[in-house]
DNA sequence: CCTATTTTGTACAATCATGAAGAAAAGTTC
DNA sequence: GAACTTTTCTTCATGATTGTACAAAATAGG
C-alpha cells in the first residue's frame, strides 16, 4: 500500500517530525469527508460504526484506533461542514463593509447550492438540530451552540447595517436575528422538497425585501 | 386480559358486527400514540421493531400481525400528528373570515407548544423533513406532500387576506406562501434551541409584522 | 360441541453491530 | 540489526434485530 503525502498537520507548533510506530495509511481528511457525507445524507443515528468504517475506507480496528466512536467522528465531521457552509461568509464581515449585498449573495448562495445537490439532503446542521438536540446531550449542544453561534452573527450585522444606514434600526435585534436564523434553517428545510433555484431565490427574496435587505 | 371498548372504527360503511377470530386486544389509537411519541423523540431510523412493539406494549407478533412494518405505523402516526398540530386551524378558515388575527394565534400556539414540550422534540413533521425527504423514497414523498399542502393553504390564506383587505397584497403569492412555510419550519426547528416561549413569539412577531400581519 | 378464523405468545435461525484481543506490518531510534 | 511504538488485519464472543413458524388462546357460526 503505497502512500504519498501523509496527514502532516500537527496542532503542536513547529515542524514535528513523523511520529514513532507505523504511520497511518488514510488522509484524515478524505476520510472525515466520506463520513460526512454518509451522515449528511442518512443522519447520525442511521449511520453504524461498520457503515462508516465502510465509507471512509478503513478497517474497524484503524476506525477504533484513530477515532474511537462515533461522536467523535461526528464532531469532527461537522467541523468540517461548517467550513464549507454557504453562511460562513457572513461571518467575516469587517465592520465599514456593507452587510446587506453578502447577505443577499449568502442567500442566492444557499439557494444555488441546495438546489444543485442531486440527493437533496439539505444542510448538515439543521437536520442535525432535528435528530439531536434534546436527545443526544452532548451532540446536541454542540449543535445548539452553532445555531446560536449563528444568531449573534446575525445580530453583529443586523446592528452593523443598521449604523451604516443600510436598513431601518430593527426594533428588537435578538428577536430580528432569530428570525433570520429561523428563515434560513426553513429555507434549507424546504429546500428538501422545493427543488428549484429559481422558486427557492423567490422565496428568499420576499423575506429580504420586507427585512429591508431588498435589492439596491 | 380484561379490554372494555375495542377500537370499534372500520371504515366500510355502516355498523359492522365484530370480526370472526380472536379480537386485538390493544387499542389501536393508544398504541399509535406511543409509537408517535418514540418517533417524535428519536427519528423513523432510531426506532426498531423491537422498541416500537415495547412502546406500544405489544408483542413484536402483534406488531408484525397488525401492522407489517415500521414504515406502515410511521404513515399512521403521521396522521395521528397532524391532526393534532397547531397549524391544523389555518386549513378551517372559511372565506369571509378574519385571516390575520387566526395565523396570529396560530404562530402563538406554536410558540407556546414548543416551549412546553419538555423534551424539545419541536415538530414530527419537520424533523422528518430532514430526516426521510431524499432518502426514504415512498415516506419521503408523503413527508413532501405535507409541505406542498402547507404551501397550497398559506397561498390561499394571503390571497383571501388581500381580497379581505387585512394585508397589501403580495407581489408573488406563491414565493411569499413558501416564506411562511419556511418560517414556520424554522421556527419548529430553533424551538429546540431557543426554549422560551416568550423568545420564541418575539421571534415570530417580527416576521408577523413584517409581513403585514402585525397586531391590530 | 365442533369448526373456522384471527390474535397472541414463544421459539428459532440468520444476520448484523459491537468492542476487545492478539498477531502481523511498518515505521523510528539507538 | 535489535528494541520500541503505533497502525492495520484477523478473529472471537456477545448481544440485538429481524422475519418466520407454530402452538395456544379467544371469539363467531353452525
Amino acid at each position: 500500500m503505497r502512500e504519498g503525502a501523509g496527514a502532516m498537520a500537527r496542532t503542536t507548533g513547529t515542524e514535528s517530525k513523523r511520529p514513532p510506530g507505523r504511520p497511518v495509511e488514510f488522509d484524515r481528511d478524505v476520510a472525515l469527508r466520506a463520513a460526512m457525507n454518509k451522515f449528511w445524507k442518512h443522519g447520525f443515528e442511521a449511520v453504524s460504526i461498520s457503515d462508516l468504517a465502510e465509507a471512509m475506507a478503513i478497517k474497524r480496528s484503524s476506525f477504533y484506533n484513530s477515532f474511537g466512536d462515533r461522536e467523535t467522528v461526528f464532531r469532527a465531521t461537522l467541523e468540517v461542514y461548517r467550513q464549507g457552509v454557504p453562511d460562513a461568509a457572513l461571518a467575516e464581515i469587517r465592520p465599514g463593509q456593507a452587510v446587506v449585498p453578502v447577505v443577499r449573495k449568502v442567500f442566492r448562495d444557499i439557494c444555488r447550492v441546495r438546489a444543485a445537490d442531486p440527493e437533496a439532503r439539505g444542510c448538515l446542521i439543521v437536520n442535525s438540530i432535528g435528530e439531536l438536540v434534546g436527545v443526544n446531550a452532548e451532540l446536541g449542544e454542540d449543535i445548539a451552540d452553532c445555531v446560536r453561534g449563528g444568531a449573534k452573527v446575525y445580530e453583529r450585522l443586523l446592528r452593523q447595517a443598521a449604523e451604516q444606514g443600510e436598513i431601518e434600526p430593527p426594533k428588537d435585534l435578538r428577536a430580528t436575528a432569530r428570525a433570520f436564523v429561523a428563515f434560513v434553517s426553513g429555507v434549507n428545510t424546504i429546500s428538501k422538497v422545493v427543488r428549484s433555484e429559481r422558486e427557492l431565490w423567490k422565496l428568499c427574496e420576499t423575506f429580504l425585501e420586507r427585512y429591508g435587505f431588498g435589492a439596491a
